[in-house]
DNA sequence: GCATAAATGCGAACTGGTCGCAATCGCAAA
DNA sequence: TTTGCGATTGCGACCAGTTCGCATTTATGC
């Protein structure tokens, strides 16, 4: 956390109360928020916070490498600490959704590499299928 | 394309000059379109077509299982027939999108099939990384 | 031909997200 | 501790992509 403001003003930018606010709420998060989610939350620690200086945070934070954005199927995208990003499985059916260890995607990661020089990142978009429940 | 309007006939639906002229296009479309694309290319041949009825169509025809849409990154679904439904990878750098040939993900299918029960749609959303070009 | 349910055109609405702008606020230097 | 400057914010308007309700039209089975 402090860690993250100390980058964040290396950068140039400055420690507002609403940067501090998404910062711990991400911190205190067990798992993907939406924007929404995280204004709410962040609003019920400094109102008047705006989306947009949600996103807007979500945004610099992003490219400071602090945080991550999933895309869960339909609807919005999700936020998480980036060390503790990872894919995701989506049934199409019931709509549940799974975490995978990276190591499933080892074996394909190597692959295309080898084949097409193409380096994956498996956690941005989420993958879809049947879970075992509805096949 | 008279076994897919036969085939919507089958389920109570009608072989309008909309429907038809969508169908034309995607059969000779050698691609994904995305809906906006199709629009345009029905609306060539029959004026007056609105949008939302493209969009009807498509889910239509998807609920039939003829066209399959897919996610390529930021921007738009693409939609094709479903036969020739493939996955995608997209280089978040340069934009460039490559096709993936099925084969790639038999490994992936297969254990997460095995470990979670899960069967993946490698089809639906494109997968990000970085490119040859870009690395 | 006719009835009737399916499909359409239209515009308005909705979701998720971005932008321009004037006002505000953090912070480093004095 | 004050000050100046640029980073950040709130706000509302806007945007893209898509969906919806509704009155009207149209393809089909009889």
């Amino acid at each position: 956390m402090d860690q993250v403001l100390a980058l964040v003003r290396e950068q140039g930018g400055r420690a507002t109360a609403s940067r501090r606010a998404l910062l711990e709420i991400l911190f205190d998060a067990d798992g993907h928020m939406s924007a929404e989610d995280l204004a709410t939350a962040v609003q019920s620690r400094v109102p008047e916070v705006h989306m947009s200086t949600v996103y807007r945070n979500l945004d610099d934070l992003e490219e400071l490498g602090v945080v991550t954005h999933t895309h869960m199927g339909h609807g919005p995208s999700t936020y998480v600490l980036s060390p503790y990003a990872h894919a995701h499985f989506i049934c199409k059916q019931c709509g549940a959704t799974f975490e995978a260890p990276d190591a499933l995607f080892a074996g394909l990661s190597r692959s295309v590499r080898a084949k097409m020089g193409f380096t994956i990142d498996p956690h941005h978009f989420a993958i879809l299928g049947t879970c075992a429940a509805c096949s």
